[in-house]
RNA sequence: CGGGGCGUAGCUCAGCUUGGCUAGAGCACAUGGUUUGGGACCAUGGGGUCGGAGGUUCAAAUCCUCUCGCCCCGACCA
């Protein structure tokens, strides 16, 4: 194909070249930020309101906060100072003037919450607080991609706060799950939900829990992340409130956030060597309707059936009628192909003899003829078709590259070749898992939440373990 | 911060080794015409401080020095 790389000659280049081809994202004149174009935004709007919605609808509401958070702030709490640190962009001058104090352009927003949280929280009857924010973010990066890693990226925060530990603990696992929800049940994404370990966790958190799904390159991307973050930052910004019995407690906290690195997982997932894959929950055009013709006359009668078509299908879903004259079919079929469109219909002199439309539907590229009389129909399940059909080939792939292993041998053998993510027993103990990242490159993403109580012993000291991790080469 | 690659038209690049007339090609763009079931063709046209600064020279895209930036691979990270 012209102007994509194919993923087996350079994965890296196939993924810059998928969203080039697909007019998302370009870079900026600033090293590491990326101009996010419509298509690429319309996106990322869709992946927005499916989250707020679902933030909603679990009790959530959205607020803001300011960019600019006070050095001194950021300081207050060391765990998360020294995770971050690196990352700061620190602005000095403001109006022409150095400033007192420098001003932190916020990586997230936990210090500049949590001061204010301490100044809304009193009482027990103040609680739970449940907000969220949209907002942009900016870690300086050593090396970036675009949407997987920028220096400025777009995501949601939420903060909330409870009156116990378990409290937090439950809006922590329920916000998880509106992650997993939203990656599998909207964009065809099957993530494995569970625990980080000690040395992946955020810093200043009690506990972090993540989605994890696998690329194509067999690659884990942390997809969202859900943090427990106990009592740590209330005890250091003074979030305290007067519990029924009127003694002062320090109150219990969550934070979670999904950035603009969805976007990167959602290209990573379904994309082939001809451009983009869009599961249709995520398109921001499902159909593309594509006339075919060589007289005028042929048009007129052409477009008729195209803008009914249009009209019928139009009211469940984005229909786009490409009717320039300056493109050839050919090239309008490359076009909306890069771009990931599910479904394209083709209407020419010959459907209207027969009164049909050719469907073509995108993963699978497949081409079938449908009467126009039960189109709509047809396009309905052929959309409900491809939305489940990428979700189970994209869980089917991670299955296949998933491995149960139980000799480090084996271990070393997997990430010198094939790689995937290795199903293992782990002691628990974080320098097995320092050696292990040492000598094969894979770190624990998770340890996975449904049956981590197995027991077994450790892959690599070979001790008793309570635990199963799963193993893999990351972003 | 280390290793590699690269900055020439909107994009991809040629030209540089061995300095020399008015800096080129393809794609894209504009106009007109012919086309249209898998990346059309013809004609005409617009578009460049050759990344920047300094130097050598009669003469620099080309040689020298400095500098800025980008991409890829590593260490670090969502």
């Amino acid at each position: 194909m012209k102007g994509i790389t194919k993923r087996k000659d350079d994965y890296s280049k196939w993924y810059n070249d998928i969203i080039s081809q697909a007019d998302m994202a370009e870079h900026s004149p600033v090293k590491g930020c990326m101009v996010i174009k419509p298509y690429g935004y319309a996106i990322w709007e869709n992946i927005r309101n499916i989250l707020d919605k679902m933030f909603k609808e679990t009790g959530h509401e959205n607020l803001y906060f300011p960019l600019f958070i006070p050095e001194s702030f950021i300081r207050k709490e060391a765990d998360h100072v020294e995770g971050f640190a690196p990352h700061l962009a620190v602005v000095t001058h403001g109006g022409g003037k150095k400033l007192e104090e420098n001003l932190i352009v916020r990586p997230t927003s936990e210090a500049i919450i949590c001061s204010t949280y301490a100044k809304w929280v009193k009482s027990y009857r103040d609680l739970p607080l449940l907000y969220n924010q949209w907002a942009n973010v900016v870690r300086w990066e050593m090396r970036t991609r675009l949407f997987l890693r920028t220096t400025e990226f777009l995501w949601q925060e939420g903060h909330t706060v409870h009156g116990s530990c378990e409290e937090a603990e439950e809006e922590t696992l329920k916000m998880l799950e509106v992650y997993r929800s939203c990656a599998e049940d909207y964009m065809a994404i099957s993530v494995i939900k569970g625990l980080k370990s000690e040395s992946e966790k955020f810093a200043g958190a009690l506990r972090t829990y993540s989605i994890e799904a696998m690329m194509q390159d067999k690659k884990a991307l942390q997809s969202g992340t859900s943090h427990n973050l106990g009592q740590n930052f209330a005890k250091v910004f003074n979030i305290q409130y007067q519990n029924k019995q009127g003694h002062l407690e320090y109150a219990w906290q969550t934070s979670w956030g999904v950035s603009t690195r969805l976007i990167g997982a959602l290209i990573m997932s379904h994309s082939d060597d001809m451009g983009l894959v869009l599961p249709p929950k995520m398109a921001p055009i499902h159909i593309v309707i594509i006339p075919i013709y060589k007289t005028l006359e042929e048009l007129s009668d052409i477009m008729e059936v195209c803008r009914k078509i249009k009209e019928d299908i139009g009211i469940k879903y984005i229909v786009k009628i490409d009717d320039r004259d300056t493109e050839k079919p050919g090239a309008k079929f490359f076009e909306w192909e890069k771009k990931g469109v599910p479904i394209r219909v083709e209407v020419g002199p010959k459907d209207l003899k027969a009164k049909e439309a050719v469907l073509v539907r995108r993963d699978l590229n497949t081409k079938s003829r449908v009467s126009l009389e039960t189109l709509t129909v047809s396009i309905e399940e052929l959309l409900m078709d491809i939305q489940k059909t990428l979700l189970e080939k994209h869980r089917k792939f991670r299955e296949e590259n998933t491995f149960s292993i139980d000799n480090y041998g084996d271990f070393k053998n997997l990430y010198e070749g094939e790689e995937g993510f290795a199903l293992c027993s782990w002691c628990g103990n974080p320098e097995c898992e320092a050696k292990i990242q040492e000598e094969t490159k894979a770190t624990i993403r998770a340890l996975p939440m449904d049956g981590r109580e197995e027991a077994g012993v450790c892959i690599y000291c070979g001790k008793t373990s309570k635990v199963k991790a799963i193993f893999a080469k990351a972003y």
